[in-house]
Order: structure tokens, then sequence, then C-alpha cells
DNA sequence: CAACTATATGTCATATTTGACATACATTCA
DNA sequence: TGAATGTATGTCAAATATGACATATAGTTG
């Protein structure tokens, strides 16, 4: 892993910090935190397009308001699930929650 | 949704039963629940494709024979991640893993 | 038939994820 | 200034997911 990389994970909170982490994350661990970054920024950017507070989209998701904003910071205790059931509650449909797992994050 | 379809759910095990279920099932929810079939049956055909037994997969992707069994079958218990995890550690690329959530199941 | 291999199903203690809440921080506006 | 609005962060009890285990079922082989 790049230094750049591990960087702006570590800057999201995911603990890459030991040796052995570092040393370990695997194609599949780094693929997974990147789909996982990558539907995050989705979420925040759908938000914003359709001009909603964090508080407005939580009601909308059945959420609240701090799940919300950790699912958008990339925070390590959201699960893809909550990601993808909140994106297809905003209406994204399944083809374009496709392409976002296939695009790597900008 | 049709009749054919909540039976193919209640075979895998979808509580659909009730009244309540039957008229609620969202777009979204039904797309979600779509995917994580179309994943269930992306690892066992994969799975099949590389004559791996259940038991050799779990190993491979530090599970157990009855969480696959399960992964494969549908079953509700399983979540997204762990399809999608499991999915990358048998070396399914970002690409072909967008492919499988893009597609209907058949 | 029994032994063997693969898969399915049920249970359960543990681990992770969840919504909710409090509260901190930031920005705007009057 | 301070009230209002939106977002971030930390915590926690409850909900959900997990691997492990036992055991059942099904097919195969000797």
């Amino acid at each position: 892993m790049k230094a750049s990389k591990q960087q702006k994970l570590e800057a999201k909170g995911w603990k890459v910090g030991s040796a052995a982490d570092f040393l370990d994350l695997s194609a599949g661990e780094s693929a997974y935190i990147e789909m996982k970054l990558a539907l995050s920024d989705a979420l925040k950017s759908r938000r914003l397009k359709e001009r909603m507070s964090q508080v407005e989209l939580a009601n909308k998701v059945q959420s609240s308001q701090s799940r919300i904003a950790k699912m958008e910071a990339g925070d390590p205790s959201v699960s893809i699930d909550l990601l993808m059931k909140s994106l297809l509650a905003m209406g994204v449909s399944r083809t374009e929650l496709a392409k976002t797992i296939a695009e790597p994050v900008s």
C-alpha cells in the first residue's frame, strides 16, 4: 500500500497503523474499503444534489443524523448493507449502485 | 409483488407471509433482497467453477461451512458485507462484483 | 449394508452494527 | 454578540451478524 493511500484511510479513521496491518492488507481487503468509501461519497453527493440536510435524510431512511454523518465520513462502524439500503431508499437504482461499486474513488 | 416472487423468497426463508409485509415491500427493499440473492448465486457458481467444497471455501475466507451454506442459500441472517468480502477473497474483481449487483437474478 | 464426503439446518455465545442521545464545532444572519 | 442551522464525534443499550458446533440429510463407493 502506498503512503498516500494509507494517509487517506487513516484520515477517515481506519486503523492501518500497525506494521502487520500495513503489510497485510490483501487485494480483497483494500477493494472492500475502497468500495465502502465510494458508497460514502455517493451518499453524500446524492444528498447534496437533493439539497437535503442530514436530519432530513435520516428521517427518510429511518436512521439518525449521527449515523448519516458517520456513513458519509466513511466511519469503520458502518456496514455496506446500511450504505446500500440508504442509497436505495433515496431512489438510487441497482444499476447506479453497480456503477458506484465499479468506479475507483476519486 | 407477484406470487411467484413471493414464493421464491419464502422458499429461501424470508418472512413475507404477513399481509403488512406483503404490501409494504418498497422498491428499495426488494432491490436490496434481489441484490443479495444475486450475490448468493454468484458465490455458489464461483465456488463450483473452482471445484471447491464449502469447507475449502470456508477456510479460504476464514468462515465456517455452515455460514457458507447459509450464504449460498440466501439466508436472511447473512449480510451483504460478508457476501462481498467472500467474493473478493475468492479473487472476484470489483468490476465483476458490480456486474453481479446490476444483473437481475436469473 | 456401512463408511465417507458434501451440504443443510438449528442453536448459541460472542462480536459487530444500529439508532438514539448528548454535545461539540462551524457557519450564517440579524 | 447570540440565536439558528447543519454537521461531527463520542457513548451506549439493543439489535443483528458471526463463527463454531452438533446433527441431519443426501449421494457415492466399497
